[in-house]
DNA sequence: CCCTTAATAGTCAGTACGACTATAAAGAGG
DNA sequence: CCTCTTTATAGTCGTACTGACTATTAAGGG
């Protein structure tokens, strides 16, 4: 790196953020809708400016905290997705992105965000053209997330502290959008050490119509081995 | 995005390259000699500032070009390992740095680079501390080639055009650092359809001392399903 | 009281995998 | 020229895992 080549020209660094979570089933997105220009009135992925004091990582929590009104984020899952550096992904200036994704379990309504823009639980396939390259930022979160429920314990961060295995499996099937056998799945969730365990406690009390569920919680692990992999389909271009 | 935040605090924004090969069986990385302060004289990753018309892609490969000395750098693997913004890790000024894993076949004796800085090959193992966080950057970029390796066709792009299964395995082996049994590494290599394609004419003709090798060329495949995993070695933290 | 719903248990054949053994084809050294 | 070493390649075998099922259990709804 040489620095007397400084000053040559400045950027400005951004942290957005794909704050994914399933309500009643469907992957939903947290958009903002732009308060002004360019794209005023388009909705875009939460974010901000990378204050001087913070890292892309502090800015992303941040934002994060201020978008969702969650007042404890600290436990949350976010992931750096990846830089997004084109020239001219910005009209207005040099802005170099990074990216981020969020997984939440149960969302608590978006008030509207510090920021003048609303804010929206959107599903995520009617997620229509972003402003900016967002539209390629959220495809690439989706597939990214995707990738990793199959090698990680990811899952449960999409769940509350207690869940069921019926309901994992729904996070695994809404991400992915394909059944699975659910023998199969709890199967092989179970064999897999650390990835839940059952809470001591009893079965889910809630108003289900079936036989009550056992409840569980995240264990220790965090990868998975072997992998969890998703129905070939043998679509996938390999 | 609120722009009329901008104005805040211009950031600088390099491309650092963590450039790894295998020379006799041994992981490489190429590293330069900095030449000025801070950490005048010690090792770095090879990189530099982004121009205000590129992008950090462009920019790494760049680098890339003008480190190796290599003429033609398009068909190189390259990809965006992740990107550090910590506000203290340049004691200078606020520095951002995209990073970047790029793969080498046989690689070039790297001629000192452009810069007034020496570039060298250094054994993995032996790659002291380096100036900045870099020390982390390449320890980033080895467990993620590691990671990749698993389920991507990646391990081609350290061989040459074309290559037997020995060289194949000795990629994983080395990146690794775990011997792979042959038979089952070749059975599972050939079963993966589009990973490997042997070459029509003969075999190999190098100085090697036991049974020639066929020659394979790297195939259409770029995932591996069902991946290839590591030997677990039981230590692997789940 | 029966039907529906959902959770959980269990079966079974095909496949993949790890650990081996065996054979083939070259060079090295006497 | 023969043998030993080296490396590639072929094949075996028992275990574990997976996908596709069927069966049973425990709730709620009409």
């Amino acid at each position: 790196m040489e620095y007397d080549k400084y000053a040559h020209e400045p950027f400005a660094v951004t942290a957005d953020l794909a704050v994914l979570t399933i309500l009643d089933g469907v992957l939903h997105v947290l958009l903002v809708e732009r308060g002004q220009e360019p794209y005023q009135g388009h909705w875009a992925l939460p974010g901000g400016f990378v204050q001087p004091d913070e890292s892309a990582e502090t800015a992303a929590r941040r934002e994060l905290a201020e978008e969702t009104g969650l007042s404890d984020v600290s436990g949350l899952h976010l992931e750096q997705l990846r830089t997004y550096s084109e020239p001219d992904r910005d009209p207005r200036m040099r802005v170099v992105t990074v990216a981020f994704t969020a997984l939440l379990p149960h969302p608590p309504e978006p008030h509207g965000g510090s920021d003048a823009a609303q804010a929206r639980w959107v599903p995520y396939d009617t997620a229509g053209p972003l402003a900016f390259d967002h539209d390629r930022i959220l495809a690439d979160a989706h597939e990214r997330v995707g990738a990793q429920l199959e090698h990680t314990c990811l899952a449960t961060a999409f769940c509350p502290p207690e869940f069921t295995l019926g309901e994992l499996q729904q996070v695994y099937e809404t991400v992915w959008g394909t059944a699975l056998d659910r023998p199969n799945f709890r199967r092989k969730v179970l064999a897999t050490p650390g990835f839940v365990e059952p809470v001591p406690g009893a079965a889910r009390l809630t108003g289900g119509r079936g036989k009550p569920a056992t409840l569980y919680r995240a264990g220790a692990a965090t990868t998975l081995r072997p992998p969890l992999l998703r129905p070939t389909s043998e679509g996938r271009p390999a």
